[in-house]
DNA sequence: CCGTTAACCTGAGAGC
DNA sequence: TGCTCTCAGGTTAACG
């Protein structure tokens, strides 16, 4: 569900909650997430503290002591919930996606603090809890990873050398991580409109000025999503309490026969479907 | 190596 | 009310 923005919204809201907590208990309610989860990660995590709270692309890492990193993936529907403890299970929300009610069965892990628990729940189970013991293990994990798209390295000679040669969908170039990471469907939707680039042009046919577009809406849409709070999509209804409000910037994302917002261009997006995913373009600036 | 597709899951909403 | 169908912010194994 979240892409690198919500991830980030994220990791801020940990940083002042439970940044330098000691762990007491880690209950595992349901292993089965997209990987099983590892049997020893209550008794690895217990009496840890939380040294640092990062983010790399759509990944949350939780930094323990003795070189320890929790990492923490969202899936399609994972979330975070702080409770507080002794009081009636009060919810505050960190995830930003305001789900007041928590669908309890779908509270697959919890970490307990001295005053406060943190849930993760995730319905559709396609995210996953891991844990690596060692900055090795670490490092070997997110190595395919590209560069993501605010690293002073991302720029218009890394993104056409990856690109140039390639026949794929340039939408779907954008979706593989190892090209550039945390980017998803909303925000890749969103960066080609403002590039005016036809999602199902392929990689290969882009010249270099388009190339430029890209890397500079890159930058530009996942720096504003992270100013608005990320995108809270499809639970409007729970108005209260923080949420994202990127959604309400959406030029082409889940706005099909609508009108383009780019300059000069009165075109209507339209929805299609690239690799089975939802798309949205103008046919008229998107070229 | 490359590109494409199906599969992993549950729930919400639309249409009948 | 209930059934069936489609779709959802992601990733990757398997295939040609």
């Amino acid at each position: 569900m979240p892409e690198l923005p919500e991830v980030e919204i994220v990791k801020r809201s940990l940083e002042k909650t439970i940044k330098f907590k000691k762990i007491k208990q880690v209950f595992i309610k349901n292993k089965n997430l997209r990987f099983k989860i590892q049997k020893n990660i209550p008794k690895k995590l217990k009496n840890e503290k939380i040294l640092r709270i990062e983010r790399k692309s759509k990944y949350l890492i939780v930094n323990l002591t003795k070189s320890k990193y929790l990492i923490i993936h969202f899936g399609m529907s994972g979330t975070l919930h702080l409770v507080k403890k002794n009081k009636k299970n009060i919810y505050t929300n960190l995830s930003f996606y305001n789900q007041q009610k928590l669908p309890k069965k779908h509270n697959h892990v919890e970490i307990v603090f001295n005053r406060l628990k943190l849930i993760y729940n995730d319905p559709r189970r396609f995210g996953f809890i891991l844990l690596l013991s060692s900055k090795k293990e670490f490092l070997n994990f997110f190595k395919k990873l590209g560069l993501e798209p605010l690293d002073n390295k991302f720029n218009n000679k890394y993104l056409m050398s990856k690109i140039h040669h390639r026949k794929k969908k340039i939408k779907d170039i954008l979706l593989d991580q190892s090209i550039v990471s945390g980017l998803g469907n909303i925000y890749v939707n969103e960066i080609l409109n403002y590039s005016r680039i036809n999602p199902k042009k392929l990689g290969f046919k882009l010249g270099s000025y388009e190339i430029k577009l890209i890397v500079k809406y890159s930058k530009l849409v996942i720096k504003k999503a992270i100013t608005k709070g990320g995108s809270s999509i499809r639970d409007f209804k729970n108005s209260k309490g923080q949420k994202g409000s990127y959604q309400n910037e959406f030029r082409a994302y889940n706005r099909n026969e609508k009108k383009c917002i780019n300059r000069y261009c009165k075109g209507i997006i339209k929805r299609i479907f690239i690799s089975n995913r939802s798309t949205f373009f103008c046919k008229k600036c998107q070229k």
